[in-house]
DNA sequence: CTTCATGCAAATCTTTTGCACGAAT
DNA sequence: ATTCGTGCAAAAGATTTGCATGAAG
């Protein structure tokens, strides 16, 4: 775990309180992306309770923060992950559900080749692979 | 719209009720992802009203019967689309929330060997463009 | 006639909102 | 002091489940 994400916010002016820290360092500590209701069972394992409300609103503000990026790993659960890593993707395990990050294999060239002729001003990308790990072979 | 896909479901010995010609029908005329939200809206405007829970029982079979693909562009809200199309992945506009097709832009030869060394056997993957559209600029 | 599909109501799960209180700078 | 952050309760939105009825082959 990193300090930086904190020295980021007080950068940017945000107010460094219990919950704020608690939920920086819950995500932060984590390898891989991490979903709300998660984060919240993470918090009260470690008796650092913080309201449901509460952690919602701070994911939003992380993300616009650009302290956190979502991830949209699996339909209807929004997984957040660091934005200070470098850009990569993931390998999603369709048995266990494990996420891996691997570097990013996009050619923007390439890319910008198939969105600049239509006028689309591409702005970011995700992407994400599905198949079976390791262990679940 | 194409018939194919009822003729698919005839082979696989599905039923072809009235609420499922419907669904098929009102997902295969639209040239882009839709939601379930919004399949009951479609349908409702054309007078052909079915259940909700029928929609979304409907959905996670024609999924599993490989006539629909799942599409996560946007959290907390599953699009569906035909399985029947080539691969391909879509530029989402920030702003207006279009929905634009692209041919499918991965090596998939540069994936593999970014999976094999992992032991992870690649099933298929997902890759989705988010900007601003030409309208919106 | 038997299996498969449907509808309804209610539950579940994630996320959002309104409002009043409390804490950080 | 003011502004920003927090908690609680309740709402909202998407999806799922249980159960009884109905229609397709």
């Amino acid at each position: 775990m990193q300090v930086e994400p904190i020295a980021l916010l007080r950068k940017k002016n945000a107010r460094i309180t219990r919950a704020r820290s608690a939920i920086v360092n819950t995500i932060f500590s984590e390898d891989k992306p991490i979903s709300a209701p998660r984060i919240l069972v993470k918090l009260q394992k470690e008796s650092a309770s913080v309201n449901k409300t509460t952690v919602y609103r701070e994911l939003s503000f992380l993300v616009k923060s650009d302290i956190l990026r979502e991830v949209f790993l699996r339909p209807n659960i929004i997984h957040y992950e660091s934005a200070l890593l470098p850009h990569h993707h993931h390998l999603v395990c369709n048995n266990c559900g494990k996420i891996e990050g691997v570097d990013c294999v996009v050619d923007e060239a390439k890319l910008l080749l198939k969105t600049k002729p239509r006028g689309f001003k591409l702005e970011n990308h995700k992407f994400e692979m599905y198949g079976t790990c390791v262990n679940c072979q």
